[in-house]
DNA sequence: TGGAAATGTCTAG
DNA sequence: TAGACCTTTCCAC
């Protein structure tokens, strides 16, 4: 999937082009039709991201509203939470494969100097034209090569068509998001929101844990299983998938093979402030990381023209950049492992 | 046209 | 740990 940057990406792009509009809510494709009908003609209030797990708030209502940030402070009492309790939310998970595809007016997130057209799983690119430039989009954006107005039209009939497995289109006045192929939609109240945020492991960008990196590192230390496990797992950490694991090991010269208990806490606080990082740069731009071996303007480049390349993800047999030895594939709970048994030895 | 793969999670055994 | 599930893309045939 669409690792957290990407849910975090979402949330703000509903955020800016739907949240305070009345919405019409439909399933296309049939599957969420009953779903759908409880959110249709409410008004979209708000919309955060836990990890991997997007929360939609809808209300008759949006007053109670004015001024809050997306998510926060969700576990207080007061006349927020009234509201809040008053709501319906969805949830949304993308799983290995779904995607948001945005349509219309659609803001520029973060860094992006134009609008972006589709958020999640990478296969997904499709030829847009994008305000009177053409462009094609790429795992989190349209592909350089032009810079595009600020805020992007898609030009062409609006509302578009759904094309494919549309589960649910939310439609505001001048913005559509498709959403397909999600393991999880549903509407739910607020006490399982609630749930959902204890469940989870520490999100660097939700206020809900009082000390996250003290969280991280506890929740790392108490149990023998393989780190590179650990960070795949969302009540240790929330956001973090396949790439993002692989390449943060990576960067922290350390082993996935050594158990939890065994992780010298500075490494573990070490990890987490490169999390926090990466997440950052993730929503601002798009792009999951930038090699560290390159100079600023290389990695202001290779963001702008999105050619990333990956330390050791997807790079099983090719020379590590750094110490020449091959990039190793294993398998771990059932997911392909990178790593480089060369300089990855903490 | 069929099959595999993909940034994920859940459940049954 | 294997299988199910949600959908699309890409490549071999």
């Amino acid at each position: 999937m669409p690792e957290g940057h990407s849910v975090h990406r979402v949330a703000l792009q509903l955020g800016a082009d739907l949240a305070g509009r009345r919405v019409a809510a439909s399933s296309p494709q049939g599957r969420f039709a009953a779903g759908a009908s409880l959110l249709d003609g409410l008004v979209l209030v708000e919309a955060f991201a836990v990890g991997k797990h997007l929360l939609v708030g809808f209300a008759a209502d949006a007053a109670p509203w004015a001024g809050v940030a997306p998510g926060a402070r969700l576990s207080d009492d007061g006349p927020l939470a009234e509201a809040r309790a008053g709501a319906r939310w969805l949830r949304v998970h993308l799983g290995l494969y779904g995607a948001w595809d945005f349509h219309g007016r659609v803001s520029p997130i973060g860094r992006e100097a134009f609008g972006v057209g589709s958020i999640g799983a990478p296969r997904l690119r499709r030829a847009v034209r994008i305000g009177e430039q053409e462009g094609e989009l790429t795992d989190d954006g349209p592909r350089a090569g032009a810079a595009g107005p600020a805020s992007a039209v898609v030009v062409g009939d609006f509302p578009p068509e759904p094309v494919g497995q549309v589960r649910l289109r939310l439609r505001g006045a001048e913005t559509v998001a498709d959403l397909r192929g999600p393991s999880r939609c549903e509407v739910i109240d607020l006490p399982a929101v609630r749930a959902l945020l204890d469940a989870a492991g520490p999100d660097p960008r939700v206020d809900h844990w009082p000390d996250p990196e003290a969280t991280f590192v506890a929740r790392v230390r108490a149990r023998r299983v393989a780190v590179g496990q650990l960070l795949m797992d969302q009540s240790v950490v929330s956001g973090i998938g396949n790439i993002y694991r692989a390449e943060m090991l990576f960067r922290a010269r350390l082993s996935p093979f050594v158990p939890g208990t065994a992780v010298p806490v500075e490494t573990l606080r070490a990890l987490w402030r490169d999390w926090v990082g990466l997440l950052d740069l993730g929503i601002d731009t798009g792009v999951i990381l930038v090699r560290e071996d390159h100079d600023a303007a290389q990695q202001e480049a290779a963001i702008a023209d999105r050619s990333i390349r990956f330390a050791v993800y997807g790079r099983a047999g090719e020379p590590c950049y750094r110490c020449g030895t091959p990039v190793a594939l294993a398998d771990m709970a059932s997911r392909k492992l990178y790593w480089c048994p060369g300089c990855q030895t903490g």
